[in-house]
RNA sequence: GGCCUGGUAGCUCAGUUGGUAGAGCAGCGGAUUGAAAAUCCGUGUGUCGGUGGUUCAAUUCCGCCCCAGGCCA
């Protein structure tokens, strides 16, 4: 069994190379991609055209409400059980985006955990509001001191993730993830990443496409959300690049004469730590996203692979 | 043409009672296990507009010039 894994930074051309490619071999396309998960959530992030979706099958894009969180073990749960479709249809999948945390949770699974409790989040949201993180992650260190140590005092996040799942299972966090995983994945996968060679050249490319969201109407994009249903800036739909700075400008917070650089620049970081996550990966097969056969390239690797 | 106010890091600006300078943002590097387009950590040498002068020493004081605003002709 045989997968394909396209990955890129935001504005690398992981959509067209995957459209290129289905093309010439049966594919179907899993996006590997956080935000495009939400239903109504269109311009901000750039999901495949409906006309694209007609030619090639797409997975796990509108699948969720703006208002619920996904999250990388649904993702591994919901990627695999697509593969395994897919395979059975008799074609490969692609599994295409810039989501590395999801990549990660497919190819070295995750640790027997439990879901995110929304009690126990707001519990633990309330004491920090009053104490401080700090205050949170001594706590942290007499019931985990190895998370603890990992992790700084002001991670937010994962300090209340290490507490809320100790607070769960009455198990430390890196106990739990010190566990030996299920499985590895049940296909032979051929890891592509699409980099720039030139960081100037894919900053331009944000620039741009930022701008012609806007002028798609990201804005009324977002307050159409808004009006339509009960969202907060504190929901990971409402936190994503393009709808977070959007959300600003709405609520009066920043003016709108900076959206345009609040966006670009949001876009930039977030490229930035993508390419972070792909510098790191061994065993994956890296292509300069800004050459002009890039399509060709990748076409003649991919055919290389399934041949094999 | 005259007067005034500015010209300091990519941007917005602070500062040095004369001992060559620092914040925010941006950028860059890193971490990353159910929120990950998230969250967190690290990283600041720049002819202090140019040029003469005073001084042991000038980005800081003085002269002239250039540039940008404003006011008066």
């Amino acid at each position: 069994m045989k997968a394909i894994f396209l990955l890129g930074p935001t504005a690398s051309g992981k959509t067209a190379v995957a459209l290129a490619l289905a093309c010439r071999i049966p594919v179907e396309v899993v996006s590997v991609d956080s935000a495009q998960v939400y239903r109504g959530m269109d311009v901000g992030t750039a999901k495949p055209t409906a006309a694209e979706r007609a030619q090639v099958p797409h997975h796990l894009i509108d699948i969720v409400e703006p208002t619920a969180a996904y999250s990388a073990g649904r993702f591994r749960d919901d990627a695999l059980a697509l593969v395994r479709a897919i395979h059975a249809r008799g074609r490969i999948p692609i599994l295409a985006g810039g989501t590395m945390l999801y990549f990660r949770a497919l190819t070295r699974g995750l640790a027997e955990l439990p879901r995110a409790d929304a009690a126990v989040r707001a519990g633990i949201e309330s004491r920090a509001a009053a104490l401080g993180w700090p205050v949170l992650h001594a706590e942290l260190g007499e019931v985990d001191a190895a998370t603890a140590a990992r992790l700084d005092p002001n991670d937010a996040q994962r300090i209340q993730r290490a507490l809320e799942v100790h607070r769960l299972t009455g198990k430390a966090l890196s106990i739990l993830q010190a566990a030996p995983r299920g499985a590895p994945p049940p296909f032979e996968a051929l890891q592509l990443a699409l980099e720039p060679s030139d960081r100037a050249v894919l900053h331009q490319r944000i620039a741009v496409r930022f701008r012609q969201m806007l002028a798609d109407g990201l804005v009324g994009e977002v307050a159409g959300l808004r009006a339509r249903m009960p969202l907060s800036a504190e929901l990971p739909s409402m936190r994503a690049v393009g709808y977070r700075q959007a959300w600003e400008t709405l609520e009066g917070l920043e003016p709108e004469a900076t959206l345009e650089a609040r966006g670009v620049a949001a876009t930039r970081q977030l490229a930035k730590r993508q390419l972070t996550w792909l510098r790191a990966m061994e065993d994956i097969e890296r292509f300069d996203c800004l050459r002009p056969d890039l399509a060709a390239a990748v076409e003649a690797r991919v055919e290389r692979f399934i041949g094999a």
